[in-house]
DNA sequence: GTCTATGAATAAAA
DNA sequence: TTTTATTCATAGAC
């Protein structure tokens, strides 16, 4: 096709990542002279330790959060509370709705067909193997998830109780960034199985 | 106070959105044929009517604004609380801390906690696959984390033949929720440990 | 669910 | 601040 006039690039393709950033490089030598080092690799999940760095992007990716929750809740007519403290213990707020904060948060206790509640029938129903299930309210029923119900085992055999805070949120990027390695494995091994093993999601809206 | 919600500038001009929008038209007439109105303009902030455009969208862009908030709580070291109810009335919540934000989700404490004990015995019972350890409770544990970071990455590696994109995805959503409702209970049991694993920056703005 | 082109967010620089 | 180059998120099509 004559399409992609110029610029088709493949995304997140972890094989051409080198690749780009020494041309980026490249580049900004020629045109720049002495200045380099301009473009970032891959943000990393973790602590900035600049301090005039983390504010600055504090700042930007608080206001860019704060736009999300607002599209959020106008285009999918969510109910959203979001609430950031700064370090230096600023706070910031949005509520989608004319309620407070803390009667959006308060209905948590109000709402028995959550989420939580999910969880709760699906470790009740669970038999001799860990069927770990979030929607499984109607219809079909975990089939081949054996696979996936180790891995659900083993988060949970973590002694998960026993954990700060600090390390359940550690321990979650650890599992997002090992996933996403994984990912990026299988989208370059076509051998995947592309099958949908669970359930729908239920139709109730 | 009221963040400053929608008040963002956009970073392209104006005048050459219509531009833009035509060219992208007509490369889509060239390249496709009959493939037509493929591509998007600029996203209209309101509320999507068709109803299955508007469950796909709640769901994407809401794990897209758990994101956000988590990298942000991460990155800049910011409390972070957020708290979503879906159109259905189902309720999805992220809170990076229970600091300065407990009493706002004082009225949560209601909530029942038999969840995490339900987990929790469902995984034992089922035990015998393999047994983890976690220790996170050093200062600066670079070797405790990368050493967590191996294994969860060859535990998921092991059964990535078995495991489709969707199951990933599927775990990666499992264990996301799991620790939320694990947060969440942390929350109304302050006597758990409340330690940092990471280093302390004594100068926080 | 996956895939991919494109709009949007944003890190670094000015 | 504003600009720019790049990564990131996601709408639309499967």
């Amino acid at each position: 096709m004559a399409e992609d006039v110029g610029r088709r690039r493949m995304q997140q393709q972890q094989e051409e990542e080198e690749d780009e950033r020494l041309k980026a490089a490249a580049a900004a030598v020629e045109e720049g002279g002495g200045k380099m080092k301009r473009k970032r690799g891959r943000v990393e999940l973790r602590r900035i330790e600049d301090r005039t760095s983390r504010q600055v992007r504090f700042s930007k990716r608080r206001s860019g959060l704060f736009k999300k929750a607002f599209e959020l809740s106008v285009l999918c007519d969510a109910e959203v509370a979001l609430v950031v403290f700064s370090p230096a213990g600023r706070l910031y707020e949005f509520v989608s709705s004319d309620t407070s904060v803390e009667q959006i948060f308060g209905r948590c206790k109000d709402i028995p067909d959550t989420i939580i509640d999910d969880l709760n029938i699906a470790a009740r129903d669970s038999r001799g193997y860990c069927n770990i299930q979030l929607d499984l309210n109607e219809q079909s029923v975990p089939e081949s998830v054996s696979e996936l119900n180790s891995f659900a085992q083993m988060a949970l055999e973590l002694d998960v109780k026993e954990m700060s805070m600090a390390e359940l949120t550690r321990f979650e990027e650890i599992v997002r960034e090992a996933l996403a390695a994984v990912k990026a494995r299988l989208r370059r091994d076509p051998q995947k199985k592309g099958d949908n093993w669970s359930g729908q999601e239920s139709g109730k809206e």
